[in-house]
DNA sequence: CACCAGGCCCTAT
DNA sequence: ATAGGGCATGGT
């Protein structure tokens, strides 16, 4: 099974990603669709998607779904605001150390997107909290590079067409960039959302 | 009521 | 190297 024709039976089913995936998936995104974004990375881990709206939509009400005013705002505040996506408090600590990573380090989102792609990379794997794949979407989904996100769905997709033997994260991401063009980060976006859109349709 | 959701880290083998 | 437990909530 070529992967392109795979992305392109997956587009056929199921259309334009919607939902959680409109803002994910727009393009071009404002700096403030860029900040909501790598907010909902953090909150998204291990979190049903109906709760992370809670907790978005709580930082919206407060006027704090901004990197800035999260990085300034109590830990407690930021407790009662989350709670709803759950982990709140270790959340509340990998959301501080990444506003303060690209506020404090870059100067904001805008600058820390023009450094080189591995660099920030490897920047946010030094952070508590983000591995691979939070890194990965935001850098594909805020930041706009071509980087391939490798989730459980993705694995559990490449065991279902029997495309790989090798499920370690390094290897699937390769496997993937290798298969597609590799500037287009919009085909990536896509993709991506559509593997998780039939991850949880396909899983009976 | 039990089990699950787009992770990640730490500890003990 | 790798398995297992902790982090916590609301949905189904």
């Amino acid at each position: 099974m070529d992967i392109l024709t795979l992305y392109n039976e997956l587009k056929e089913r199921y259309g334009k990603p919607e939902g959680q995936w409109t803002l994910w998936c727009k393009r071009p995104k404002t700096k403030t669709e860029k900040e909501q974004v790598i907010i909902e990375s953090i909150l998204t881990q291990r979190a049903n998607w109906k709760n992370v709206c809670y907790a978005v939509n709580n930082l919206k009400n407060a006027g704090l779904l901004s990197l800035e005013k999260i990085l300034h705002s109590d830990d407690e505040k930021l407790y009662s605001l989350i709670r709803p996506s759950g982990f709140y408090r270790i959340k509340t600590q990998r959301l501080k150390g990444l506003c303060d990573c690209i506020i404090t380090e870059y100067g904001g989102v805008a600058k820390a997107e023009q450094e080189e792609c591995g660099a920030i990379r490897e920047k946010l794997l030094s952070l508590h909290g983000i591995g691979e794949e939070t890194a990965d979407d935001i850098l594909l989904y805020a930041f706009e590079q071509p980087v391939f996100v490798i989730d459980e769905y993705t694995r559990r997709l490449v065991k279902r067409y029997n495309l790989s033997d090798n499920f370690s994260y390094r290897h699937l991401q390769e496997f993937f960039e290798n298969s597609l063009n590799k500037r287009d980060y919009a085909l990536y976006q896509d993709f991506h959302a559509l593997i998780v859109i039939d991850g949880k349709e396909y899983k009976n």
